[in-house]
DNA sequence: AATAGTAAACTAATACTATTAGTTTTACAA
DNA sequence: TTGTAAAACTAATAGTATTAGTTTACTATT
């Protein structure tokens, strides 16, 4: 009953936070509702829908994503981070891929391409460099997840060698 | 009323129908019952739950996805097949990804491994680069699955060139 | 052929999910 | 102080999976 001034951003930290808590899948109106003390329709005063909040975790994450690669300037040290990334907060990354590619998502991208193996080539073929480099890197990651995490003792040299084999395909 | 011999196998066709036809988030009890001219509880004569056949649909997605790529002997010419077949069946591709490697994931990994530029690697070397080829399809389907198939115009493109780093960087 | 047993369907109910409509309450501003 | 608007609520709908308990239909045996 009382009116406990609710805000869109405190709507988006109950929710990443249960993302990242619990996980993606737990990001439920009850859920995030059951954290703020209030019933489902409430939200709605807010969000047009569940989309739109997930919409707005997916900015947040993507800049929680950036704030933690920033100061990263190799292809592997990038990648690394990455990977750690999405396994310390699995929910967080989850949530980062339902956004398009908007200003933090350029701001990523520009991370790979100051990379020195990347920032010589000609723009176009720069692109499809990051593209494939950040496919790789996604495509590891959502093939670990799929399958588990089962053989967690290679994954960080298979990270490395793959990391390798696209350098030496970009540089030779 | 009349007993129609449901079997198994008629469920996980009628699943995936759904998934081929409609899409993997189509494949719910009620839709495939509703297929089956049956009610959703029937179905638990024959699965322990919606999981278990969703298990089975990813065996079978497997052979169809083994079948469509087997006589493909090239990096380039299997990564093309495997994401047309992305494309074509989005339904079926994401039902493959939700089993494990059991039997047809391993013939499928070993048409990779049969490749001229992985031939001849040793295992371990061999074992590593597969997995990065691997990762490398399936975030650049993902990717492109997640944003909503935007760019269709570059996507071949982006797909040769790929392709061609890795190779460069394995046999380089 | 009658009957017992089993397999496979059913109905009904539970506990979730998101969402909408309509109502009440709270807070603030005139 | 009173009116208005924002923000909460309750109640309901339609969808999800699943379980319990019941009935139907077929099959095999006596």
């Amino acid at each position: 009953m009382p009116k406990m001034q609710l805000t869109q951003s405190k709507i988006t930290d109950a929710a990443l936070s249960i993302a990242e808590q619990q996980s993606y899948e737990a990001v439920t109106m009850a859920n995030i509702a059951r954290a703020l003390s209030i019933k489902p329709p409430s939200l709605y005063n807010h969000f047009k829908n569940l989309d739109e909040i997930k919409q707005e975790m997916a900015l947040i994450a993507q800049q929680k994503l950036y704030e933690a690669l920033k100061d990263k300037n190799t292809l592997l040290s990038l990648a690394k981070k990455y990977v750690d990334f999405s396994i310390s907060y699995p929910g967080l990354y989850t949530a980062s891929l339902r956004g398009g590619t908007g200003k933090t998502g350029h701001a990523i991208v520009q991370l790979f391409a100051n990379t020195p193996v990347l920032a010589g080539l000609v723009e176009k073929e720069k692109i499809h460099a990051i593209r494939g480099f950040r496919s790789m890197l996604h495509g590891f990651i959502d093939l670990q997840y799929h399958e588990g995490f089962k053989m967690n003792v290679n994954l960080e040299e298979s990270l490395v060698r793959m990391v390798g084999i696209f350098e030496r395909g970009l540089s030779g």
